[in-house]
DNA sequence: CTAAGGACCTGTCGGC
DNA sequence: TGCCGACAGGTCCTTA
């Protein structure tokens, strides 16, 4: 469910909910996630502010006084705003009670996802290896025509490497790819440079107008106020093998690419 | 170092 | 209707 688009949708979503309030309690149903919730995790945070929520990646990172809880919602996670006496389903893991009356459930089915802390002063391992946001400056053609320069992987995959550049899941890498014109295949050092700058400001586009729609609606995904995204109706590869190119008309062809279900048109893409 | 594949876990869908 | 395999938005880790 969630790529860069539908976290920062709900970040936005559960931000006024949870900003500068107070956190009574958190309660873990299943620590067993992605990797094991810390056991002092309820007693860092109780009856702290918290003070923002901000987004690094796909990564929600919530600032106490003393340290930031780190939230990955990987393939099925969501996190939404109930009032505090919502009776809990299979899913639903952890929940952040707060001052307010409401609490902040995360639910995941698949438990790709995690919970983690940081110790103000440190910087996780996991989010001190990642390439710059997509919307930022620091991603540009000349940063991309370095990443790519010898390499001999495809394009696709060079993309969807958080090392590259971070947020572009496989649902906006097909629809860039398709965007800019270029075959998902193709090796990365073997593209020019004028079409590399054409990738850049595709992936910043289709990225920002999916926040701008409030993510890519699939199955359930709703953001944390329960409103669906409506980025759906703008996909012009993904999940549409052998059905029409939007562009030219022939079936779009679909190949698995790095184990992941990559859709493009051969006619158009090269 | 790079590139490719496996692993984690559950639910859903299509085909027989 | 029921069962079984394939597949799904992510990404770390191991293996060549």
């Amino acid at each position: 469910m969630p790529e860069l688009p539908e976290v920062e949708t709900t970040r936005r979503g559960i931000a006024p909910h949870v900003e500068q309030r107070r956190v009574l309690a958190l309660q873990v149903r299943q620590p067993q996630l992605r990797w094991p919730i810390p056991e002092q995790l309820a007693q860092w945070i109780e009856g702290d502010r918290v003070q923002s929520i901000e987004r690094r990646s796909k990564y929600l990172l919530f600032r106490f006084a003393r340290g930031t809880m780190i939230v990955h919602l990987g393939m099925s996670g969501s996190l939404r705003i109930l009032a505090a006496d919502e009776a809990p389903g299979k899913h639903d893991h952890v929940d952040l009670v707060l001052e307010s009356g409401q609490l902040l459930r995360l639910t995941d089915p698949r438990r790709f996802g995690a919970v983690l802390w940081q110790e103000n002063g440190t910087e996780h391992s996991l989010l001190s290896k990642l390439g710059p946001e997509p919307l930022d400056e620091a991603f540009n053609a000349e940063y991309l025509q370095q990443c790519c320069a010898g390499r001999r992987t495809a394009i696709k995959a060079l993309i969807m490497n958080a090392a590259v550049v971070v947020g572009v899941g496989n649902i906006y890498a097909n629809e860039a790819l398709y965007a800019a014109g270029i075959d998902p295949r193709r090796a990365a050092g073997r593209i020019s440079a004028a079409r590399l700058e054409g990738l850049v400001l595709a992936i910043k586009q289709v990225l920002a107008a999916a926040i701008k729609q409030g993510g890519t609606t699939l199955r359930d995904f709703v953001g944390g106020d329960g409103k669906p995204g409506y980025f759906k109706q703008e996909l012009h590869v993904y999940g549409r093998g052998g059905e029409p190119c939007h562009q030219c008309g022939e079936p779009l062809s679909e190949v698995k690419l790095s184990q992941r279900s990559t859709v493009f048109c051969r006619q158009c893409q090269r």
